[in-house]
DNA sequence: TGCGTATGATTAGTAGAGCAAAGTATTAGG
DNA sequence: CCTAATACTTTGCTCTACTAATCATACGCA
């Protein structure tokens, strides 16, 4: 039976749609269940703004999510004090939005409650097995990555 | 800079918490916009169920999900008329879930939207590229799948 | 036979994260 | 100035998930 590039990419593409919403689930679960923080999708947010300030659109597009949802997802942080929310200086329309001080001690011990979670995960895995994953989820991150000036 | 076992786990651990959540979404923006099937979590149901018949319990596991969540999910596509609903002859308790002839028309034509909808996303992998995708999410997949005697 | 427990599935209630469409405020161009 | 474009917010909805509680059946055992 010959393997063609094109079933090599269905079998791909089946894999995908089976393991990563598993992955998805599975982590939520975990995160709810040690994450006395209510982790969900907000670590990510936190390690984009470590970076340093960004403006709401940013947000939304590093986050591959829409605007409206990253509004909501900010509004939430700003009420919990983790993310300041202030007008840019240059430009009225834009948001600055930057971490508090407090967002950053709570981005610490989430990372701390990640690592600890992931390790009981992926404690199974050699050095090398990591590598793949790693590898792996690079390439997929270039393909589902949402492109700035549309698709 | 020396970089550890258990370092090489976080990074791996911050990509997925990354990653996972960007495909995920992309993912069912795309199934959205393009399936006027209304895609979203069930074709992998169906893809197990073409497999043969499997009782609630069975699902919910390999599905990853609580049996609640599958109840409803399974509700839905027998509603849609895709998936019939017995109770199983040896063990009343039991349901027999299996295709119905337009599930299975169903299913086919879910193969051919994600398998158009992934190859535009996937189209630039080389045959290794995909690879290592696969090699990467199968590793995923053992770490994640929820074991069927409790952890 | 008949009671208590275990197992399988459903119901009820709730939450979170996402979207599109419509609305508001600010800037920029003619 | 008036219009158009840009940046964000509000509104209203959907989907998918969870836990806790309940119902129905089967099984073990006296």
């Amino acid at each position: 039976m010959l393997i063609t590039v094109t079933d090599k990419m269905d079998l791909t593409a089946q894999q995908i749609m089976e393991v990563v919403p598993i992955v998805m689930r599975t982590l939520a679960l975990e995160m709810r269940s040690v994450g006395h923080l209510a982790v969900p999708a907000h670590s990510h947010l936190l390690v984009i703004l470590a970076d340093g300030p960004h403006c709401l659109s940013e947000l939304a597009q590093k986050h591959a999510v829409s605007l409206p949802t990253m509004s909501n997802s900010i509004s939430t942080l700003v009420e919990r004090g983790w993310v300041k929310r202030s007008r840019s200086r240059h430009d009225r329309r834009k948001l600055q939005l930057e971490l508090t001080p407090a967002g950053r001690e709570v981005l610490k011990e989430m990372r701390r409650a990640i690592e600890e979670c992931m390790a009981r995960k992926l404690s199974s895995l050699s050095p090398a097995e990591c590598e793949h994953v790693l590898a792996g989820l690079e390439i997929l991150r270039g393909c589902f990555a949402r492109m700035p000036s549309g698709e």
